[in-house]
DNA sequence: AATTAATCATTAGGGCGCTAACCATTACCT
DNA sequence: AGGTAATGGTTAGCGCCCTAATGATTAATT
């Protein structure tokens, strides 16, 4: 049968904790009328101003196909605004409204209180291992990555 | 503008490390011709036997109704059966077929890969805290759980 | 200048997650 | 026994992920 044994892997406990840490944040955003990905765009146009979809997509890990409805759904909501580039008439760029300014503080505010949370019971040093760790894991997928655009 | 500091959250790096890891797993699936959901349906059958779809559906901590799709695309590639259970009518208990054995095997191997490179340039002291510091992260979330369902 | 190649956004189609609502079956309870 | 939960699986409807293919625009080549 040749057992696996779940709990001795990594992927086990990355998963479960990533798990916690975004239902945690879903629940909070619920009822704030938003979703995560949404919220997600909302940050990434509040530190960065405008994108262009190719640039949002890229940030936020997903292909840019997978941006469109939710893009979409926030155009509907009246939380931002797809404006074609004058330079480069091929590219949108994405702003936020007026709208989108207050949500983006609850949300920000939400994002802080699960950042707390998660850390809890932590010292900064064990924090910082934590995502020292956890970059390590990351880095040890991304040479692979980085072989294959060579190719 | 509030500025949020990805690279500081906790969140985030939990976030990318496990994208890398399960992007990675992924990637090593597709050929086998078999989706990563389906992989953790036959990893949980190999390791309990026969499970109802309720069990199952906790195991892999979604709720039974993500589960029928799945369950029903396996069905149709042979590689699972739908049995009812006679002490309890209700319930469907999940066999796996003769077919999903040899597949199991594969992604098996599969798994094995990709724990040990996620795992690379890490002492063996480094990757057992990795493993505690994401059990209290995610025992940072489940405390609120448990109050909830006192309520 | 005209063709070819690259880039950007989108659609189409499929996989997987959720909640709410619906049956069928079983358990509980007066 | 008979009515009322509670449980197990399913459907319906929506959100979000992917790849492959399309149309529009810009860049690069010859």
């Amino acid at each position: 049968m040749l057992g696996y044994d779940f709990e001795e892997s990594l992927g086990y406990w990355l998963c479960t904790a990533q798990h916690a840490y975004m239902a945690a944040f879903k629940e909070r955003l619920a009822p704030e009328g938003i979703t995560y990905r949404q919220a997600e765009v909302l940050a990434w146009l509040a530190l960065e101003g405008p994108l262009s979809q190719a640039d949002l997509a890229t940030r936020m890990m997903i292909e840019p196909p997978s941006l469109v409805g939710t893009l979409d759904r926030m155009e509907a909501l009246g939380l931002l605004a797809r404006k074609t580039c004058p330079e480069d008439r091929r590219k949108n760029f994405v702003h936020p409204l007026p709208a989108a300014e207050e949500v983006w503080q609850r949300i920000a505010a939400c994002a802080r209180e699960i950042r707390a949370q998660a850390s809890q019971g932590m010292t900064k040093q064990e924090l910082a291992t934590l995502k020292k760790l956890l970059g390590k894991v990351r880095g040890n997928f991304a040479v692979l990555e980085t072989l294959e655009n060579l190719s």
